[in-house]
DNA sequence: GCCGGTCGTGAGAGCGCTTTCACGCCGGAC
DNA sequence: GTCCGGCGTGAAAGCGCTCTCACGACCGGC
C-alpha cells in the first residue's frame, strides 16, 4: 500500500510540512502550541493544516510522549445491575463533564466476570490509558491490586478494602449514617432499626458501622433483631423492610442503606399499615432523584458528588503529571432533611 | 531518558530477540502467531516473553498495522437518565461479553452535550478504535452522520432518523407495537389508548406508528383523546395515565411505549381506582426485569436482545474485516403474556 | 568592529513494532 | 552431481510523530 496524499489515509506532518514550506519540526511546533514560532510561519502552518485536514495520527505521538491523553473510569463489579445504579452513573457523567474542556478522553470500562477484570488489566498494563478512575465497592475485589501493581496512576471511587494505601477519595459513609442515625434518635426514636447494604461492600459495611455508632454513642444496645441486610436494590428493600416488622414491631423508625432501598421500604412500610414518619421515621442515603419524588420525600444523606468526583480528577491528573501528593480524601456528607423523618 | 531494560519502562522486541538469541523478526513472528517458525526457535523466544514479561506496545503496533482491536460503544445521548436505562445497559453488558473471548477491546464513551460529541467525533477521527456501535436514540442527532463521515466502520443500535443508508441492528417496534395493540384488540377491548414515548426518539415514533397501524388494520378510528405522549420514564408514564384517564374515562385497555412507564400508569391506574387488568388491560414494552416483578405483572413486548448484540457485533467485526456486508437487519419482537392483558 | 546571547529553524535520531525482501539451507527430482 | 523449490531467518525500511541539537540570523553592549 502506497501513502497517498488526500486518499482516504489522513495527511501526514510532512505533508503539511511541505504545503507550509516548512520543516517537520515547525509543523510539530504549531500543532502542539510551542511559542517559539514565528508568527508568518505560524499562519502558513495553520493554513496548510486547515486546507489539509490535517489531524495528529495519536498513536505516533503516544510511542515517543508516552501519553495517550486518556484515561479510563473503570467498573469492577459482577452485579449486573449495579452498572445502572445512579450513583455511578452520576460518577460517569460529572467526570465526563468535567473532563469536556480538557484535552484529556474519558472511557468506560467494565469488568464484569474474571475475564473481563483480566482483560481490563491487559489493556492498562499495555498502556492505552495515562491513568484510571476505579470504582470497586466490593470487598473482595482483586482489580485494586492489580491495577496498583501495574503501576499505573489510579484513583479509587471508595475507599479500598484491605487497607491498603492506595490513592482514593471516598464520603464519609460512617459519619454520613452515624449523622443519619443520630437524626432519628434526636427526633425522640427508641426502637431505631437498620436496613444494611451487602456486608460484602465497603459502602455497606461502613453505613452499619455508622449506625452501630450512633447508639453507642447514645448508650443504647444495639438489638440484632433491628438489623437487616438488604442488597441496595428497592426489591431487596422492601423484603428487608418486611422482615424487620416481623421480628421487631414495635420499631419506630429506620435508617436505610440507599434510596432505592428506602423507597421499598416506604412500600413495605405503607402495606404493613404503618405510616411514614406518623409511626415509623425512615432515612435513605444517598439523595438520588427518587428521594425528592416518593412519597413522602425522604429524609437522606448526601453526598457531595460533584466535589467528590472533582476530586477524583485532580488527584489523578496530578498523578500523570508525576506529582505524588495527597493519597486519599473523605468527603462529608450533609443530611437533607424532608418529609419521612 | 535512557531505556534501561527491565527497570521501570516495559522491555522491548529487541531485548526479547537478544535473550532469545534470535532476530527481533522472528520474535515479533512468534507473537503474533505466525506458523513460520521452528519449534526449537519458538519456544526459546517464548521463554524469553516469560521471562521478561514481555508485553507488546500496543501504539508501536497500531502504528504500523493500523488497528487498535479496540471498538467503542458510544452513548449519544443529553438526558442523563437514559445512560441507566437498562436497555443500554443491557446492550453494553451483552457486547462487552461476547468479545469477551476476543482479543477486541471494548470502551464505553459518552457523548452528552455538544462538547463531549465533538470529542468522541475527534476519538473516533484519530483512529483511537476500529469501529464505533452507536447508540443514538434521538432524531434529530447529528452524530450518526458525523460518524458516518469519519469513515469508520459503524453499526446503529436502532434504525437511523433519516432514512440514511447506514448499517443498523433494530427490533421490529412497528411490528411489535402492532402485536401488542391487536392484542388488546384481540380480546375484546374497543378503547384502547397509548402511552407513547417521547415524539423526538425513533423507538417513540416507531411504536407509536405500529399502534395506529392496529387500530386502522381493525376498522377503528384514531381517538387523539386516546393518545398521550410520555418520557420514557415511571413518572412519566403515570403522568400520562393520568391525562388519559381525565381525557378519556371510558378507556378499557392502553398499550404503554415502555415497561419503566407502564409501572407508573399501573400506579395512576391503581390510584384511580381502576383494577388491572379488569377495568383496563395494559401492556408495555422492553420486557425489562421489572415487568415480572410488578403488580400485577406485566405483559409486555419482548426484544430479542442477544440476537440483536451478536448481529451487530458480526456486523461490525466484518465490517472491521474490511468486508461490506448486509447493512440493515430488523428483529422481529415476541408478545410476553403475562397477567396485565 | 567584535562578541555573547537570544531566537527561530531544520536535520536527524529515535519511539517499538510489522513486513518485505533476499539469502542460506536442505531435501528431492533428474 | 546439479538444479529447483520451499522454508526459516535476519537485515532493513518504514509507520508518523517528538525533541535534541546545531546552526545561522540578528540584536545590543562594549
Amino acid at each position: 500500500m502506497t501513502t497517498l496524499a488526500g486518499r482516504g489515509s489522513s495527511p501526514t506532518l510532512d505533508e503539511v510540512a511541505e504545503l507550509a514550506g516548512v520543516s517537520r519540526a515547525t509543523v510539530s511546533r504549531v500543532v502542539n502550541g510551542s511559542p517559539k514560532v514565528r508568527p508568518e510561519a505560524r499562519r502558513a502552518v495553520e493554513a496548510a493544516v486547515a486546507q489539509l485536514h490535517y489531524v495528529p495520527n495519536p498513536m505516533a505521538r503516544s510511542l515517543v510522549t508516552r501519553r495517550t491523553d486518556t484515561i479510563a473510569l473503570v467498573l469492577s463489579e459482577s452485579n449486573a445491575q449495579v452498572f445502572s445504579d445512579p450513583f455511578f452513573a452520576r460518577v460517569f457523567r460529572e467526570l465526563s463533564e468535567s473532563l469536556a474542556d480538557t484535552e484529556m478522553n474519558l472511557v468506560l470500562l467494565a469488568a464484569r466476570g474474571e475475564r473481563e477484570q483480566e482483560k481490563v488489566g491487559r489493556f492498562v498494563r499495555q498502556g492505552h490509558v495515562d491513568g484510571v478512575v476505579l470504582v470497586s465497592p466490593h470487598r473482595d475485589d482483586t482489580l485494586p491490586r492489580m491495577l496498583d501493581e501495574a503501576g499505573v496512576p489510579l484513583v479509587l471511587s471508595g475507599r479500598p478494602p484491605d487497607g491498603r494505601d492506595l490513592c482514593y477519595v471516598d464520603a464519609d459513609n460512617t459519619g454520613g449514617a452515624r449523622t443519619a442515625t443520630e437524626h432519628l434518635l434526636g427526633s425522640g426514636r427508641r426502637r431505631v432499626a437498620t436496613v444494611t447494604g451487602p456486608q460484602d461492600m465497603i459502602a455497606g459495611l461502613d453505613r452499619h458501622a455508622g449506625y452501630r455508632e450512633a447508639l453507642e454513642a447514645a448508650g443504647l444496645p444495639v438489638d440484632e433483631r433491628l438489623v437487616a441486610e438488604g442488597d441496595f436494590t428497592e426489591a431487596g428493600g422492601a423484603r428487608a423492610m418486611a422482615a424487620l416488622l416481623e421480628r421487631a414491631p414495635d420499631l419506630d423508625a429506620v435508617f436505610v442503606a440507599s434510596d432505592p432501598m428506602a423507597v421499598g421500604a416506604l412500600r413495605a412500610l405503607r402495606e404493613a399499615g404503618r405510616t411514614v414518619p406518623g409511626d415509623v421515621a425512615v432515612v435513605g442515603f444517598d439523595d438520588a432523584a427518587v428521594a425528592a419524588t416518593c412519597d413522602p420525600p425522604l429524609t437522606t444523606v448526601a453526598q457531595p458528588l460533584e466535589d467528590m468526583t472533582r476530586l477524583m480528577k485532580e488527584l489523578l491528573l496530578s498523578q500523570v503529571e508525576g506529582q505524588e501528593g495527597v493519597r486519599a480524601r473523605v468527603c462529608p456528607t450533609r443530611l437533607v432533611r424532608r418529609a419521612s423523618a
